[in-house]
DNA sequence: ATTTTGAATTTAATAATTAAATACAATATG
DNA sequence: CATATTGTATTTAATTATTAAATTCAAAAT
């Protein structure tokens, strides 16, 4: 152990010790540990950690190892733990990170993307970049190239085009299904609620225009969540996370763009809770179809800025 | 170069050195080879590639090498050839074996997936599957395990439900979309043609039914083929893989079964020539959902096999 | 008979290594 | 001298080797 190129992190042992110095803290000196097969089960990690541990405690002499008698002799200070590092960035915050270096740096399609440079960067080990750009490839945002590498496809007019589109089927769809369900159903309360913070942020629009974002994307998902299906659920977590990332950075006309929204919204809000098939499929296509103009706007607006 | 443990294959080199052979072959004794970099341009490797191959050749008494005269000295023999080898598995090829993989020995959701053995059992480095199984879990097919490892969630009756109603909402969109084309379109002939294979395949079911198949891809595809969009290109490569596969294993009834879905598509298809909206979407409906059905029973049936 | 331990094996993550690509300076050629 | 070509060094990416950790199984102790 603790070679000099460590092939992979003791992280879990380190803190598998740490919870033991825990243990032998609230032990008198004189007292014996539990079995090994105990200590695993209660911290959670392999015998072959717990018997590690127990190695160090015995020769930095804090227990006496002899077969299956572990006896604390000396109380554990806090100079004896050992330091953790910091975990890794998850899924999820590389994804944000990812998405923000794109958009920050108005990244164009056809990039090569360096993985170790990601690597050194992001702090994240490049297995986990690799894993990474796989899944977004299947979303088609990356591809790979013939020989190793990667580089990104995403961001184009048509990406966003195809993307509004899809989109729309979905959400078409979500308002489909919605107008089909009983009264008693949860979904009704919740526009009501949606139609007064909607009017209530109108209101104050001229203050508080920042704020319609959120509620932009409390209302998709209200509308979506009707839908219980694990391909539309995956599908919706791109579209938010593109819509999202690019009115994040896109600050043009904000005001107007959210008053716009904001009607339309409430146009639509008001035709599905008067049950109004049409009307709702007329309103739902008319917002969504300046949404991808916006998108498609803000797309060129980075391109020439 | 040739170290005992070869990080990385040398495959690259050794086919540009058969190539190098071949460009020597076609030389007279005492001619002069081009350039470096005219060779790496010629036989698409970098430099330093065609410098090996050089030294090789050189160091093999087939040219002699001195800074920029490289003489042919001999005629290169068959024997002088490298073998190269057989390339790995195409991404496309390890899709297939997974999927038969799973479906051949009805793998239940849950199972853990050891990516070791999969790399032995397919011939496929380990790395490759990491990215496979990272592009599946986008897909909602596997998922990471807290600390390492895979394992499968779909399969189960809930992935059928949800794949056949996603399936649904991306067909219909696809005929409501076919119904607004032009006359001159090219689906209109194609139509034409599948409702004569139908029909030729119909009178000659008994002998045949099991090429039905294969005209089912056929007018799910042209169907589909009217919608250019690359996120439900994606979804439907998914589909299509499911509902393959499933059928490929899944043999009771197939007569029956095949006799009803041609009676269907012959509907739908002659609803959509009629520019029958409400008729066309029916019919849709009507052949998806029953499809769906077969999906859930070739499911139990195996199951309980 | 059951629990616990010791040792060996297997698995998975990652550091080290190698093939290949690229960049750049040095040299030769017209 | 300008251009083309080569030699060398650096960078990148794929794969092996190594290490941490989990698991397995038989032997020993209670």
């Amino acid at each position: 152990m603790l070679g000099c190129g460590m092939a992979r992190t003791d992280d879990r042992f380190r803190s598998a010790y740490n919870r033991l110095l825990d243990i032998c803290g609230s032990m008198d000196i004189g007292g014996q540990l539990p079995a090994e097969t105990v200590l695993a089960d209660r911290m959670d990690v392999s015998r072959t950690i717990v018997r590690s541990a127990l190695q160090k405690l015995d020769s930095d002499k804090l227990i006496r190892w002899e077969g299956r008698n572990k006896t604390l002799i000396r109380k554990p200070e806090p100079e004896h733990r050992l330091e953790v590092e910091e975990g890794t960035l998850s899924t999820e915050e590389l994804e944000q990170r990812f998405f923000e270096w794109i958009l920050r740096f108005d990244v164009p399609a056809g990039t090569a993307l360096n993985v170790a440079q990601f690597s050194r960067q992001f702090g994240v080990p490049v297995h986990n970049l690799q894993e990474f750009l796989a899944g977004l490839s299947r979303l088609g945002l990356v591809e790979r190239r013939p020989r190793g590498g990667w580089f990104l496809l995403g961001f184009t007019s048509e990406f966003a085009i195809e993307l509004s589109d899809f989109r729309m089927v979905l959400e078409l769809n979500a308002v489909r299904q919605l107008l089909t369900l009983p009264p008693e159903h949860e979904i009704w309360q919740k526009l009501e609620t949606l139609k007064q913070e909607h009017e209530d942020l109108k209101a104050v629009l001229k203050d508080r225009y920042h704020d319609f974002s959120l509620l932009d994307e409390k209302f998709h998902s209200a509308i979506n969540s009707v839908v219980k299906n694990r391909f539309v659920l995956e599908a919706q977590k791109l579209i938010k996370l593109i819509f999202h990332y690019h009115y994040m950075w896109d600050k043009r006309d904000e005001l107007e763009r959210n008053a716009a929204a904001i009607e339309e919204h409430l146009e639509w809000i008001n035709a599905i809770l008067a049950h109004d098939v049409e009307k709702s499929e007329a309103a739902a296509l008319k917002h969504l179809r300046r949404s991808k103009v916006t998108l498609l706007q803000s797309l060129r607006g980075h391109k020439f800025a």
